[in-house]
DNA sequence: CGGTTGACTGTTT
DNA sequence: TAAACAGCCAACC
């Protein structure tokens, strides 16, 4: 007990935004301010965004990240794309424009 | 130590 | 509805 931080126990911003990320649950999706405030910065979400472009090459669920509004705000088209394929194989229905049902969907942490 | 940057968000035009 | 503007914050050079 007594574990400092009490939360994802990271070093860095980039750390504990890994941490709150692989707590969101399959099936579920977590807006970038969500997952900034899980991870201790509830006004990083930008930040939050900047770590999950660091993910890139790790195993972190970063697909279950995504706008306020349930849409996809990748810059990179494949990305995104790769994120649509792996919601639809969690069971989270995507929309072709690349928005789910985020009041249906939010995870609740 | 200061300016730049961004997988954001919310408000306004 | 889409686009533009502004606020925010930590890492990077």
């Amino acid at each position: 007990m007594a574990k400092s931080t009490g939360g994802e126990g990271g070093s860095t911003f980039h750390e504990r935004v890994w941490g709150a990320v692989q707590r969101i649950p399959p099936g579920r999706v977590a807006s970038y301010k969500l997952v900034g405030i899980v991870a201790g910065y509830p006004r990083s979400a930008r930040f939050v965004g900047r770590a999950m472009a660091m993910s890139k090459g790790t195993p972190l669920p970063w697909h279950r990240v995504v706008a306020s509004d349930g849409r996809i705000v990748i810059r990179d088209p494949a990305l995104a794309k790769e994120q649509i394929r792996r919601l639809r194989a969690e069971g989270v229905p995507v929309s072709r424009e690349g928005r789910v049902d985020y009041a249906r969907f939010e995870w609740e942490p």
